[in-house]
DNA sequence: TATAAAGTTCAAATAGATTTGAACTTTGTC
DNA sequence: GACAAAGTTCAAATCTATTTGAACTTTATA
């Protein structure tokens, strides 16, 4: 084993006596909004744990900082890396991974977002049209066969509002309050 | 028993030989969505039946409908109705009640996001700020803290997209196509 | 105001999602 | 190419969310 290969964990801790205090609660409550939004809450523990590390960390210590197993950790840090929430280092020293975290948050709402939803609206938008031919071909009344429409074009809009998300991956926060603040002003 | 009195579920059915099937696909198609949106699949089963529905449906048509307990029946429209997603219908014959569905898809889903959201918002924000000086009085990097700013701004203007979302109840969903139509110009 | 139908509650049961752990495969180094 | 460390896989275990059902309360009407 290489001792000096290993990568430290040590700038997870801090030199007070309440050490990673901060770094252990922003780590969880990551994890909780994360869990609310219908991912696995240990994908926003591992995101926080990089995200707010100064330097890339060892899968080794992903594991033992939050007590996950081998084939936990393994399965998490893929699924991450296919969503591109969190990138493998590229100069490994020894034989472990290193990651690091996607820093832009727009962009990597935007860009999950896109992978979680597109996939089901387009179905949506399909299946709904299917069953709206069938409804008018069972003499369904005027407004049913309307509702059902309205519900498509409400997909509809959805997939126009993915877009436009897309576009805005490339602006920062502070842009975007801003435009936010124009969109508030017409309506 | 009232016989007249009790709500026919006739309106559900269609004459022709395949009957509810554009309509039970209908139910199952929101059910699935909803679903994935993070609720319950019968709250979105249950809207869906009654979005769907000519006129005023009673709980025990939902209830034999749908194939669910007296109890679930009652939770689900109970929370149905307090997110506003679902009306009591005022003319109650019986001693049963009848249900309608908010037929504005718009409002429907601003208040229900909004409702599910807003307080999750707030205390993020509130925790972020919070973790942020415990944070800079242990000494974290810069950066560190800088990433918790970021963290706290997104937030912030999610909340700034709520409230946006507030003023879109009014418009349709026409309306809406046309003004992401002009803010994906400005982007 | 007694009764029966409707609605509510919540502990237990079920269903569904996530995690573990052990056997397996891959990768880097000697 | 042999080894050991790292990574993967997936059935079983665990943990979480949802639903049931039976005892209870409320409500309409006779």
């Amino acid at each position: 084993m290489k001792a000096q290969s290993k990568p430290s964990n040590e700038h997870l801790k801090s030199s007070s006596g309440n050490q990673t205090d901060w770094f252990e609660k922003s780590v969880s409550l990551v994890g909780e909004v994360i869990g609310f939004w219908g991912f696995k809450e240990n994908h926003g523990r591992i995101w926080a744990l990089l995200y707010l590390s100064t330097e890339p960390v060892s899968t080794s210590t992903i594991r033992t900082s939050l007590s996950l197993s081998k084939g936990a950790t393994s399965m998490l840090l893929n699924e991450l890396e296919e969503w591109g929430v969190v990138t493998q280092h590229i100069e490994q020293s020894g034989r472990e991974r290193l990651y690091t975290a996607n820093q832009n948050l727009i962009a990597m709402i935007v860009r999950v977002m896109e992978l979680r939803e597109s996939d089901m609206l387009n179905q949506m938008v399909d299946r709904l049209q299917r069953v709206q031919i069938e409804a008018t071909e069972a003499k369904a009344t005027n407004r049913q066969v309307q509702s059902l429409q309205e519900m498509v074009d409400l997909a509809t809009m959805v997939k126009q509002l993915v877009l436009v998300g897309q576009k805005m991956q490339k602006r920062n926060i502070r842009e975007l309050s801003t435009l936010l603040r124009a969109l508030d002003a017409m309506l």
